[in-house]
DNA sequence: ACTATATAGGATAAAAAACATCCTATATAT
DNA sequence: ATATATAGGATGTTTTTTATCCTATATAGT
């Protein structure tokens, strides 16, 4: 029951594009240096996070990563399933058919209640709120 | 991001035999057999179970479950997490040393929310609420 | 055009977690 | 005693996660 490294690598990486200013291309070494991701692994993430929409590829020298929307525009629940696919706390809401009963049983019924909180919680948090007070990334203006 | 199968089995399993009376003997056997669980994983759920304090194991001829507490004692977030560990949806929230800003950084702070929020749904389903409208379990009075 | 730089993406591998079973020991009813 | 049933350590299998390797490709600068 936890968010995969991937996952939590994919939120770094947007945070720390987040705070720097819009239709900067970064590079992937910068952004795995400093957020502390294993360079070919943020590789990886970037693609999926492409393929979602949120950041730009740019290949060849001088490329990197370009954040496409802005942080406002971005959860944490976008980043989070973008990356480890939709959540689901429990198999039978995603695979009805391994369980008939599931639109009538009071156990994945709380199951779904949970998915659905959490899902709105994850979703509420916009990349623009989670940069207040942030001290997880080093800005540049902290010296 | 989801329960494991050992989690399900155990609640499948405290289910079944919250829909029993009180104090009765259940072979491994029945449980296993009517609620599809792999009879001898089951053995090593029912040891975590028993540890927690749900249920006593009775072993020799005529053994098995008894469970110990009244199902409305009982709720979903203690079941699961004694057999698969306290949830939490983010390492830095579990291992404070690999976050030193934790406490003040916000995106861990909207996991621990949410996590708080899912343990919360949890914990206010005892088995006594979840037996009620439950088709997920055969039971006697049922053909 | 050439070179250096930087990412893409398929393949592969290593590690960890989850899932499950085997087997000998032990406890209990009859 | 015997049959029954679980305990618990060891082991095995599968799946998922994490990560890297390597060749291809794209771009900036010269």
């Amino acid at each position: 029951m936890r968010i995969t490294r991937a996952g939590e690598y994919a939120v770094r990486c947007v945070l720390y594009m987040s705070d720097r200013e819009k239709n900067l291309i970064i590079s992937r070494k910068e952004i795995s240096k400093e957020m502390d991701i294993p360079d070919q692994f943020l590789g990886k993430i970037a693609q999926q996070l492409a393929r979602a929409g949120f950041i730009e590829i740019v290949q060849g020298a001088k490329g990197g990563y370009r954040l496409l929307k802005n942080p406002e525009e971005i959860t944490l629940l976008d980043v989070v399933e973008s990356v480890s696919g939709e959540i689901f706390l429990n198999d039978c809401i995603m695979n009805p058919d391994s369980c008939t009963k599931s639109s009538v049983c009071s156990v994945h019924a709380v199951w779904e209640e949970a998915r659905e909180q959490l899902r709105k919680t994850l979703r509420n948090a916009t990349f623009d709120k989670l940069l207040k007070d942030n001290s997880c990334i080093r800005r540049a203006d902290q010296a």
